[in-house]
RNA sequence: GCCGCCGUAGCUCAGCUGGUAGAGCAGCGGACUUUUAAUCCGAGGGUCGCAGGUUCGAGUCCUGCCGGCGGCACCA
């Protein structure tokens, strides 16, 4: 890693901190505080994109960068200044800006920031340039920046110095680009669809809403233990029984388990709950939603996100791939003996919904490449979703997949308190038998619903995998700008 | 947590069965008024991830640790 840099042997930093003091001492600030009226490159590109080479204008602009090149001529030198839009080169002749001046031009290092005003015209050899009238730094960069022409790959760097990635990187800035693209896509939708946009508790006395582990903090004034949320569900559809029947949240959830290509242990989710709708409702209104997703944001690869979705019931999905028919096999060992004789591995602590989970990461969901919706999954995993209105012993839910992932997870919203409370005391048994992800039971949740909500259909969608499906990339930590490392 | 691969200059990389650590870019000094990874000349720059060990001698072999990537386990 870089954090040697500072020794005495490495000059590369020396040299920049004695042109830092040179600068002073002409009376230079290298950190000025402002500077005004700043355009874009991309639209000073615009301004002139009928330009022939050769052709002269009178047109000025003033551009504000980082210096990311340099092709020095002597008396003249052409560089590149590089912005959020683009780049632009311009021309520093030493006619135009006088020795005193062009020296110190020629003395700024790759990296630094400045600002400039200039004269457009087209080279050439057919760039558009602006020669310098005068410049002024803007702040001066102490440490180099990475190489200009192999920029840089280390992905450690990259992930650890962000700003380093999108320095060099211009496809970095196009996927955090793309990424804010998504999110306002998803805000809009559903703002335009009547909902409400709230906030709810990160910090609980009491987690829940999914099956995970919490990280687990403590309140000093209160003297109390609290949990970093796993997931927005509960205090949503308690808005839900309040009476404001569209709401969402968008925000991030924090899960203490592993670290791979497509877990990191602080991620973003989508949640919106709906009343009066049920799971196929929302199943519409999710491919809807990543189908504007995709449109907004100029989606061009493999997989097809126009509605309407392939939808597969999940106890055909596993009979088809595994030939056990979850329906019949509701003994544990039974589904342990027959998973073993697939060659999977079915743990003695196992619980039996554990074993269905294992039975479709494993057999199913890889499978799953096209935007795809498995349907109706057994009551025992979904102690939140409400019973199936004609197959016994399952629950109208649905989760969806895309390139082998799960993006989604719904369901018609279980709204009768006295089988919620019957659910929850099933999942204190479960966590008897030894399951560290079975949900704690939330009186207050079963209060809010004993207050009376109406039928509901509700959704989480998993924001950072939805942008991993969108710009292609293979890991959830391409598209987080800081994820998570060891230290 | 387990297994495999990787860690050499600011950046990108080479370094053979163990024999005094290299290149390009960047930086420094110099030349050059239309360059596009500008070019040319010159002189620099290293805790070879860290700590032990084997050896006359370790970037190279062995052990442990740290970090990254991939897989497994766990999960969304």
């Amino acid at each position: 890693m870089a954090e040697r840099a500072g020794s005495p042997d490495s000059d590369v930093l020396g040299d920049r901190r004695r042109k830092l003091e040179a600068l002073r001492a002409a009376g230079i600030e290298p950190f000025p505080h402002e500077f005004d009226g700043v355009e874009p490159i991309a639209s000073v590109r615009e301004s002139h994109a009928d330009l022939a080479a050769g052709e002269e204008t009178e047109a000025t602009h003033r551009v504000a960068g980082r210096l990311a090149a340099r092709r020095g001529q002597g008396k003249m030198a052409f560089l590149d200044i590089e912005d959020r839009s683009g780049r632009i080169q311009i021309q520093a002749r030493s006619d135009v800006l006088g020795t005193e001046q062009m020296d110190r031009l020629l003395a700024l290092d790759l990296g630094d920031l400045i600002g400039v005003d200039g004269t457009a015209f087209v080279s050439r050899r057919g760039e558009l340039t602006l020669r310098v009238d005068g410049f002024r730094i803007l702040a001066k960069s102490l440490r180099p920046p990475p190489d200009k022409h192999h920029g840089l790959t280390d992905v450690e760097t990259r992930h650890r110095h962000r700003e380093l990635d999108l320095i060099a990187n211009p496809e970095t800035r196009r996927l955090f680009v793309t990424r804010a693209r998504v999110i306002s896509t998803v805000r809009r939708f559903l703002d335009d669809a009547g909902y409400v946009e709230v906030e709810t508790p990160i910090l609980q006395p009491l987690y829940g809403g999914a099956m995970a582990r919490p990280f687990t903090t403590h309140h000093n004034a209160l003297d109390r233990d609290m949990y970093l949320r796993i997931a927005t569900e509960l205090y949503l559809k308690r808005l839900i029984v309040g009476g404001l029947e569209r709401v969402y949240e968008l925000g991030k959830n924090f899960r203490n388990e592993g670290v791979d290509t497509t877990h990191n242990p602080e991620f973003t989710v989508l949640e919106f709950y709906e009343a009066y709708a049920d799971y196929l409702d929302i199943a519409d209104r999710c491919e809807r939603l990543v189908w504007a997703v995709a449109q907004a944001v100029g989606y061009e690869g493999e997989l097809d996100f126009q509605p309407p979705w392939r939808r597969e019931l999940l106890v055909d999905a596993i009979r088809d791939r595994t030939g056990i028919d979850i329906v019949e096999v509701r003994d544990r060992e039974e589904l342990a003996g027959r998973m073993r004789a697939l060659g999977l591995a079915a743990g003695d602590e196992d619980t039996w919904p554990q074993l269905v989970d294992e039975l479709v990461s494993k057999r199913v969901e890889p499978e799953l490449v096209q935007p795809t919706f498995l349907l109706d999954y057994p009551v025992e995993v979904s102690p939140l979703a409400k019973r199936h209105r004609s197959a016994p012993g399952l629950v109208e839910r649905f989760e969806a997949f895309a390139s082998g992932m799960e993006i989604a997870n719904a369901f018609t919203e279980l709204n009768d308190p006295d089988e919620q409370r019957r659910r929850f005391e099933e999942q204190r048994r479960y966590a008897a038998a030894g399951d560290e992800e079975a949900q704690p039971y939330d009186e207050s949740f079963v209060r809010a619903l004993e207050q009376g909500m109406p039928p509901t259909g509700g959704i989480g969608i998993g924001i950072d995998r939805l942008v991993m499906l969108m710009t292609g990339a293979r890991s959830i930590r391409e598209v987080v700008l800081f994820p998570a490392l060891r230290s």
